[in-house]
DNA sequence: AGCACA
């Protein structure tokens, strides 16, 4: 039998990343990829010697997650194909979206909390456990600690569309910007259309990696550039 | 390969 008998749920582990991404860069572009599956409500990532390569993505709806897993399984991200899973455990930003977070160590704790409650049943409840400020009175999920920037509306593409230029702007202009990245083709504007522009990269991963940095960029103080995926 | 929340 083969490795896959978690049970479906809200978050997907993600192994066979490039460990020579940053952390920080990676988590925005594991945004950027699966934010088209759905919405997004945290990626953990980290460095350490016995995580590094592996990623978790938590969406708000179990659908999202398996869409995910399913569609996304070998997909080339980095240069090396994506093995999904879902994860094994609940996320802590789930745990603390339903009040059932329990901050430091071991499981263990956990699991004598689940006895215990048998004896504290007992008495009547003092009104201050977890479960009185629980779900409904705290059902918020922490914002992500990076940017969404507003592109998870349209899915992934290679062209970028921006808006909210200067109408000034020049192709040279966005060219300098947006060759810093990797995978940069062609700036195309229209005459007839001022203030707007497409970027060309030669994979949705490169212009969702070019996109992040530059969400915002300021040509001019009134003009942040708005960056979205172009329509298919 | 490696299932955490620095």
């Amino acid at each position: 039998m083969l490795t896959a008998d978690i049970p479906p749920n809200q978050s997907i582990y993600i192994q066979n990343l490039n460990e020579k991404i940053k952390k920080e860069e990676l988590k925005r572009s594991l945004y950027c990829l699966f934010s088209q599956f759905g919405r997004i409500l945290d990626v953990v990532a980290l460095k350490t010697p016995k995580l590094r390569g592996q990623a978790w993505v938590t969406f708000s709806e179990v659908t999202a997650a398996s869409n995910a897993v399913r569609q996304m399984q070998n997909f080339p991200f980095y240069d090396k194909p994506m093995r999904l899973q879902y994860a094994k455990a609940k996320s802590d930003c789930l745990a603390k979206a339903e009040g059932t977070f329990v901050p430091k160590d071991k499981k263990r704790k956990q699991e004598e909390k689940v006895e215990r409650k048998r004896e504290e049943s007992q008495r009547p409840n003092t009104a201050n456990g977890p479960s009185a400020n629980g779900p409904s009175a705290n059902n918020r999920v922490p914002a992500p600690s990076f940017q969404p920037s507003g592109q998870e509306t349209m899915p992934p593409n290679n062209i970028l569309f921006i808006q909210n230029l200067p109408h000034e702007t020049t192709s040279m202009m966005l060219q300098l910007l947006f060759e810093q990245y990797p995978g940069f083709k062609e700036i195309r504007m229209i005459d007839a259309k001022p203030g707007i522009a497409f970027v060309e990269y030669e994979d949705d991963v490169q212009a969702s990696i070019a996109m992040q940095p530059l969400q915002g960029f300021k040509i001019t103080p009134q003009n942040p550039m708005v960056i979205s995926f172009a329509k298919k």
